[in-house]
DNA sequence: GTGAAAGCGCTAACAA
DNA sequence: TTGTTAGCGCTTTCAC
């Protein structure tokens, strides 16, 4: 009659006192066990590993939290845009969290409707904001985040305020680079079709084309450079308007997968065959890459790595804020890579016959 | 010396004792505000309000679930496959999970690796499991997860296991709408790209085609039906025969907007203007309808919709099971839409010239 | 190297 | 209608 009024345990799951209970010791070392901490003999520590084993114990992230264990809350916030982009970095933002006490918050928001999103993700106590493109270039969100002071990663921008986090590819270097591929090939004509005005990206991938095109003392010529904005539709007037030209390019270079497979598409229309008669490639490696045919060859952004960095990089940076500190700000850089699909190939002659 | 050693509290976060003492009532009772119980005074309520108020007092998830309230993991499979149905789906889910201490795992898996990856969810203390297409259809699956007894979602199964949970639209009714917007436009001849044989969403839409064409008295010939997987090459073979056809249709129906998008681009690279020579359509509504040029008209499934239900509804049955109940097993059919955009049009005359 | 005690923030059960 | 008590599962602090 003393049983002080039945637990309350709802789960049936397997406590740290079971598991100590099993191995003969205390929960102490069981905990020290789980944490990997050094002061357990070996004899014990595989007892108690035994016992979790036989047990499946696994620990409770809300005791553990409770218990002293930071937790964090991160925003996400998800813009219409980029659809393909979005996925990937949701996964790897959510794989990350999960190994952390981190939960992830996302919040959808219409063009126009950023500020209202980020006030209403920072009513619900978000410690710290991801933002995934085109958000990290976004002057008004930026200022705003700023003066409130929230800690916030940059992901994909290819220039990042100083006083925020970032991961980003060298889009310049990529950009160089598949360009100087393109030149390898032996194309001497290639078409650039751009990325929208307001993203630093955008910049930065024209500058490194102009960069290789310049090395490799290709035709440097400004119609081969058509504005896009990222979207599908604005791919198909670039490319119109680049294989208008009385001397077309016998290459096309377009800022995203996206505007890519665009390309491709006027390229068919026009009974041109890729790569046969024309080489196309494209930026991200985007579900899209692979999904249209020829499958794209591409710029890998391993962007669920990314969101994993950016994952870790803030809740770094939100840790030394509650510790009082966070003085450097790390702008980290990723490893891109060049993947080559069906999409390109040497040109074909040109029709002055050299052979 | 009676001080027990100063709080262990880190987070400067208000709990709800700061909130208590600030409204001069007891914990409990901000309790029973927070949780909406009934028995508050309103004077009482109000100032127990007015304090969280002022002092921006969130709950802590971590404290609520430990002391008993229940909380949810819940797993999502991740295949390969269809990336634009999953990030919607995945929104929907951690929006939905958000709300009721949910916390969603996400598990990647490749092609084959299904069993492996749940295996892993599962020793990883998963309560119940959400399958997204085309996992819901998988026999394996399927019977590995009855066996362990797993409180399992189906999502856009034609049909799912009367033992499981499922969520779904009506894909036969779904298609049978489609086939008989097109025939009411003036269409006879409507050829029919049909996806992935092992998932049954796929005989249902065929059947749903079938049977407007049988109710309309349309061009019932099987040549019109063209094989397909879903995924966007399989699209391009199926209507190069389709439009190969010596009396080819004027309308074509596609199971999904992948293969659609690739009709369009086949359309394309043989002169036919979409939707001035050849109407085209698809299914399911995912980015890639409005990515291409024309946007597709489709039927819309409202994903991330049918993702919150089925969190609830995996929720629910996990309750009901720790209660030891758990009897009936719904299977939810949400509304779709048709949604009419630029793809589509009245038939050009036939050439045996009728006016 | 290991254990005992206390407390993280909250709510269920009971008492007033 | 409101308050009191105890305990959810874990980790911290201190003692051995």
């Amino acid at each position: 009659m003393n049983e002080p009024r039945g637990s309350r345990r709802q789960r049936n799951a397997p406590t740290i006192s079971d598991v100590a209970a099993r191995a003969g010791v205390s929960p102490m070392t069981v905990s020290r066990v789980i944490n990997r901490e050094g002061s357990v003999r070996d004899a014990t520590r595989e007892r108690v590993e035994e016992a979790i084993a036989a047990l499946r114990y696994a620990p409770s992230a809300a005791a553990r939290m409770l218990a002293g264990g930071e937790d964090f809350r991160l925003g996400v916030l998800h813009t219409t845009t980029s659809l393909f982009y979005f996925s990937e970095f949701l996964v790897g933002c959510l794989d990350q969290a999960a190994r952390q006490n981190g939960q992830i918050i996302v919040e959808q928001c219409a063009e126009g409707g950023e500020v209202a999103a980020i006030e209403h993700l920072l009513n619900g106590r978000v410690d710290g904001l991801l933002l995934p493109p085109p958000l990290g270039d976004a002057e008004t969100v930026l200022a705003m985040l700023r003066e409130r002071d929230v800690p916030v990663v940059a992901v994909s921008t290819g220039r990042a305020p100083e006083w925020a986090l970032s991961v980003s590819i060298d889009d310049r270097k990529a950009a160089y680079e598949m360009t100087r591929h393109l030149g390898a090939l032996g194309h001497r004509r290639i078409g650039f079709v751009t990325g929208a005005a307001n993203q630093s990206a955008t910049g930065e991938r024209l500058a490194g084309y102009r960069d290789a095109v310049a090395d490799m003392a290709l035709d440097a010529d400004d119609t081969l450079i058509a504005a896009g904005d990222f979207g599908y539709r604005s791919g198909l007037d670039a490319a119109e308007r680049l294989l208008d030209l009385s001397d077309a390019p016998t290459a096309i270079f377009a800022s995203n997968d996206d505007m890519a497979a665009a390309t491709v598409a006027i390229a068919h229309r026009r009974d041109l065959d890729v790569p046969g008669d024309l080489t196309v490639c494209g930026f991200d490696d985007s579900a899209l890459a692979t999904t249209v045919w020829p499958e794209l060859t591409t710029i890998r952004q391993p962007v669920s790595d990314m969101a994993r960095t950016a994952v870790d990089l803030l809740m770094r940076e939100i840790r030394q804020r509650r510790a009082g500190g966070s003085e450097d700000h790390p702008h980290v850089l990723v490893e891109y890579a060049l993947i080559r699909r069906q999409s390109d190939a040497v040109p074909r002659r040109r029709p002055r016959a050299t052979g």
